[in-house]
DNA sequence: ATAGGGATAT
């Protein structure tokens, strides 16, 4: 028979009523560290005339505040009150402070009150008596509160009133401010708190230099976030995170990638703040290698990954093409969120596997999640991508219906790209008319797009005129209307949008593809990479290559080359694409066998598509090319990978691979402080990872330095 | 008492 439990809310008053009062500040005491508030509070009202220490209210109050207790916090402070005015009454200790006047007190009684998001009362206390003569503390706990429940112009304007009042500013009422300023985006008002800071004779310490990050970050100063970092004494995680995200927020990827590295370098470790910053960087440059090494440093640890983390994960599988691990991470969640599913929805949108997508839909609307608009886009867009036209008008309709969504421009755009898409260009152009919002660049250029699908070259023409009106410098869309005459051969045509962009000036973005090897990203730009073609390995490469690809039937077609130039040029200008030398470059550079996974800034041209279909033959390697659009998936050549044991893999027509511990290194290194110490050696992970419920899968496992591991 | 975090479309 199992133990009946007890109820949660049923409180259990362990404690004699006659406890001793001398020995109350100690039992009280330990009651505030255990966290049981009640049968503290019910002893010090039984006993409301027996003198505590400062301490004990202190703990107490500690207490409340970290249990967010409300209740229990105004049950000490009537407590307070009522035991100062007895006193009073009886004439001790008539001159004497009350308790409640105290700093220690008033600084933890705010900050209780503005926890439990009663700024009110918090301000009250504050008010209470003695402002004039409050200590820097009481001030910094009421900014910090207002802060904290969203009022940071209250929280500025209290530090300036504090400063009225001739109360000096230390560290924490600097830091306190400056949260203050990066929250309202207040360049100028924070750069002279920097002033004072700079002025102060004190030294700053580790909280106000990161403050001072994050002020400039959110102001949008880069200069200054550089500047700020390269100036202050020690950087620890919490500089590094900001250095990190900053660069990911400006869309400087390569740049907050390598900044990760950098802090793995000096040592500086890493916690699940620093991965949801840089994991969304690997997801978006296609970092797959990285990725799972930090998949692989989580599953180590100890402590759990929070919600953010394995959100920020999952999304990373998505994006790099392996959904399959995703869902697993989705489905090994104790606890999941709106995001996690529209995650792992948008996963399968990615993947164009729409139809699990709305098997998991229908799931999560079983399970009692109500989609939002972005959950809608996600399976918009996916609908369209699969051709899976009627189900996406379905879930369009339903949206509305079914769940209270009114479709937003967005939701439009992914209708128009359905219809279009599904070569419905006429229903497209109604609901672009119809739909009583202004059409944006991206619908017409996806109805543009459509046309290219379609052929449709007069339609084309009429949109790309109202594109090169709203956005006239975006080269997609010459490129695009570019293409859609070479397709039907309209040279002409051709001609005059090439001297459109060069009246105009609009130049084609240029072509970069970079490749992750041992977690290196090596990049490439077009007709670039002198020193690798000039290579011998590459040149012997190249031409075996080339031979083997011609046996294959590959052909080299320069129609996607737009200019008017002689065919052996234009032979060599395709052979200079990006993709194409990191394909090498990886070549090259790793075993064979080793699949390539290949990064885009643009769109993939239709040569280069087969010229890698070609070399996966070839070679037999796995070779994924992932652009702004597609992943171009070439696996003629899986091999298949059979699982012997933890640390020995067998590839079939290949060579053993030894897969040993300790080659397995991490080159990333856990915080101490906020994460505990990792498992010692490689002892548990295996098992670890067992349990998590990974299992080898084909060709993803080799190639990758902790494939062994984690897959 | 103080600093840092995730999902969407062309």
């Amino acid at each position: 028979m199992a133990i009946p439990s007890i109820p949660a809310s049923t409180t259990i008053t362990v404690l004699p009523t006659n406890t001793k009062p001398s020995s109350l500040p100690s039992t009280l005491k330990s009651l505030s560290l255990s966290g049981k508030l009640d049968e503290a509070l019910h002893l010090i009202e039984s006993h409301p005339l027996t003198p505590l220490p400062l301490q004990t209210y202190d703990a107490l109050l500690h207490a409340c505040i970290s249990r967010k207790s409300l209740h229990h916090g105004q049950r000490l402070q009537n407590h307070l009150l009522l035991r100062h005015s007895t006193k009073r009454k009886k004439g001790r200790g008539g001159n004497q402070q009350s308790l409640l006047e105290k700093p220690a007190l008033k600084t933890k009684l705010i900050t209780l009150y503005s926890v439990c998001g009663r700024i009110d009362l918090a301000r009250s206390v504050f008010d209470s008596a003695l402002v004039g003569t409050a200590p820097e503390s009481v001030w910094v706990a009421m900014a910090i509160g207002y802060s904290r429940n969203g009022c940071s112009k209250d929280a500025l304007s209290l530090y300036v009133d504090m400063l009225r009042r001739f109360v000096q500013p230390g560290n924490f009422a600097f830091s306190a401010a400056l949260k203050s300023c990066a929250e309202l985006g207040d360049f100028p008002v924070g750069r002279g708190v920097h002033a004072q800071i700079v002025k102060c004779k004190d030294e700053s310490d580790q909280v106000v230099y990161n403050a001072l990050l994050r002020l400039y970050l959110e102001c949008g100063c880069f200069e200054d976030v550089v500047r700020v970092f390269a100036e202050m004494p020690e950087r620890n995680i919490v500089s590094w995170n900001s250095l990190v995200s900053g660069f990911a927020g400006r869309g400087q990827l390569f740049e907050a990638f390598d900044a990760f590295r950098r802090m793995q370098g000096e040592g500086v470790g890493f916690n699940w703040v620093s991965l949801t910053a840089v994991l969304p960087v690997c997801a978006q440059i296609n970092a797959l290698c990285s990725g799972k090494e930090i998949h692989a440093q989580m599953a180590k640890s100890v402590i759990r990954p929070d919600m953010f983390v394995l959100n920020s994960l999952m999304d990373m599988y998505a994006k790099c093409g392996v959904v399959d691990y995703a869902r697993r991470i989705f489905d090994g969640m104790e606890r999941r969120d709106l995001t996690s599913w529209n995650t792992v929805l948008n996963g399968y949108a990615i993947a164009r596997r729409m139809e699990e997508g709305l098997k998991l839909f229908d799931k999560m609307v079983d399970s009692g999640f109500s989609p939002d608009m972005v959950t809608f886009i996600a399976l918009l867009s996916g609908c369209s991508h699969t051709g899976l036209t009627q189900e996406g008008l379905q879930l369009f309709h339903r949206m509305r219906t079914e769940f209270g969504i009114s479709p937003s421009a967005e939701h439009y755009a992914c209708l128009v790209d359905m219809l279009g898409r599904a070569g419905r260009l006429k229903e497209a152009l109604k609901v672009v008319k119809s739909m009583g919002k202004k059409p944006s660049g991206s619908i017409w250029g996806s109805l543009l797009n459509s046309c290219r699908l379609y052929g449709n070259v007069p339609l084309a023409e009429a949109i790309a005129k109202v594109l090169f009106e709203i956005e006239p410098k975006y080269p997609v869309n010459y490129v695009i209307l570019s293409n859609i005459y070479a397709n039907a051969g309209l040279w002409e045509g051709v001609k005059m949008v090439r001297a459109m962009m060069e009246k105009r000036g609009v130049k084609k973005e240029v072509g970069c593809s970079w490749i992750e090897i041992k977690n290196r990203l090596h990049t490439f730009v077009a007709g670039g990479g002198i020193e690798l073609r000039n290579s011998e390995k590459y040149q012997k490469l190249w031409s075996e290559l080339m031979e083997a690809m011609r046996g294959v039937g590959y052909e080299p077609d320069t129609r996607v080359v737009l200019h008017d130039v002689s065919e052996e040029i234009k032979k060599g200008w395709v052979c200079g694409h990006s993709e194409r030398l990191a394909a090498m470059f990886g070549l090259i550079h790793t075993r064979s066998g080793i699949p390539l996974r290949i990064t885009n800034n643009l769109r993939v041209c239709a040569d280069c598509h087969s010229w890698m279909k070609a070399l996966s033959q070839v070679t037999r390697r796995v070779i994924v090319l992932r652009d702004t659009k597609h992943f171009h998936h070439f696996e003629k050549a899986v091999f298949e990978v059979v699982w012997l044991n933890p640390v020995l893999l067998q590839v079939r027509s290949e060579s053993f691979y030894f897969v040993s511990p300790r080659r397995i290194v991490s080159s990333l290194r856990w915080n101490s402080d906020s994460l505990a110490k990792s498992s010692p050696a490689f002892a548990g992970p295996l098992t670890t990872l067992h349990n998590l419920g990974f299992a080898p899968l084909h060709s993803e496992l080799i190639g990758f330095r902790f494939s062994a591991l984690v897959f």
